[in-house]
DNA sequence: CCCCTAAATTATCTTTTGTTAACAGCGGAC
DNA sequence: GTCCGCTGTTAACAAAAGATAATTTAGGGG
């Protein structure tokens, strides 16, 4: 009885009127993860099509660059879903490593299996909808970021709105994420700390 | 008997199996609309839930900055979906504008009429499923630019993939779009065309 | 054909970022 | 405690981007 099937039992009843009695075919495919620091949770190259809720802790999903730089994508915590964009979106292996930042436990299916119960289980459809439009909210919101705001601005906004993360995650993963070095995420923070006067 | 039809009856068999014959109900409350060039679709503030499929013509979504500038955020052309993201996924009034660059062509539909819809005939419920798989992919994308490329290299990408699109659509935008000024993508296609020896 | 407008380029100057390297702070391993 | 490795800061210089304005280019309408 974890935390995560309670969440998830609360907003399949919210989404489509399904009682708690009736997810048993669902969780019965799911499984507890549980990772330690550093530990990765999906390696590149790898084609499994995991799809998670985050219990809790921070995931990394990062890719490695061309000149063997890594470059951070998304940073996802305890509340939200995590997946393998590539592997289920697009049906190729995973250019991305996703790795965990602090310990994490998640709440894991296989999203062939998903496909499978769904055929069987159409009244989880919503929970599967929910999923993806909130990635997507989720991905046009920071898209919106990167064609109205400067890295500055970015930054702010993150403090503002993401502050226990910004505080969880080391800079240069932040640095990263917004699009810039973590020499430059340095001056942007040296720059608000003394120069302006509105510190936020 | 629009080509969109076609199409999209098409993939609704590749996907789910359905017979054009069976996907009455769906195209009954679809509408046919034609904008003219540099016709607004979907107004800023406005709360209408409007889901389309272009047939022809390219569609900018843009937002309007606090210093009045415009920002580009997604040029969507023929054959891909568009939706008005605010209204359908946020369920606030759009903070975006969607205005034709050329003659448009699209088949609307309106995303409550599609919930209905999907209601009494789940077996269209795959055709949502790959549309918002398809925005989130690409969205992704372009997410993965920003952290991984710089604008000049944005744009020798976009180039590539893209020509077409870069040929029919004003630089300005393409710029916007991606995250510099006009002026420096003018000055990223000087530094390509004349100092450099690759080209492309 | 000329005029008008919008788009793109160019120029100048300022600001920011990238790159590289040195250095300080900190925590863990031993 | 000392050493080591990682993170973040700072410095110095090069490269790129922003802001602003002037100029050129391209197209459309009369």
């Amino acid at each position: 009885m974890g935390t995560s099937i309670d969440t998830l039992q609360e907003l399949l009843f919210d989404l489509a009127g399904v009682l708690p009695a009736d997810t048993a075919p669902l969780f019965a495919m799911t499984t507890m993860v549980s990772l330690e620091t550093n530990e990765t949770y999906i390696r590149e190259g790898e084609n499994s099509r995991r799809l998670a809720f985050i219990e809790q802790g921070v995931i990394r999903t990062y890719t490695i660059k061309e000149n063997g730089d890594e470059a951070t994508l998304l940073l996802r915590w305890e509340g939200q879903f995590i997946a393998s964009h590539d592997t289920i979106i697009n049906r190729q292996p995973s250019r991305f490593i996703y790795r965990a930042l602090e310990p994490v436990k998640l709440l894991q299916i296989d999203y062939d299996v998903l496909e499978e119960i769904l055929k069987t289980h159409p009244e989880y459809e919503p929970l599967r909808n929910f999923f993806l439009m909130k990635m997507l909210a989720e991905s046009l919101k920071m898209l919106e970021s990167f064609v109205t705001q400067s890295p500055e601005e970015r930054y702010r906004e993150l403090l503002s709105n993401r502050f226990d993360l910004v505080n969880r995650v080391p800079d240069k993963y932040i640095a990263s994420m917004l699009g810039i070095t973590p020499v430059s995420l340095s001056r942007i923070r040296k720059r608000m700390y003394t120069k302006r006067k509105t510190i936020i």
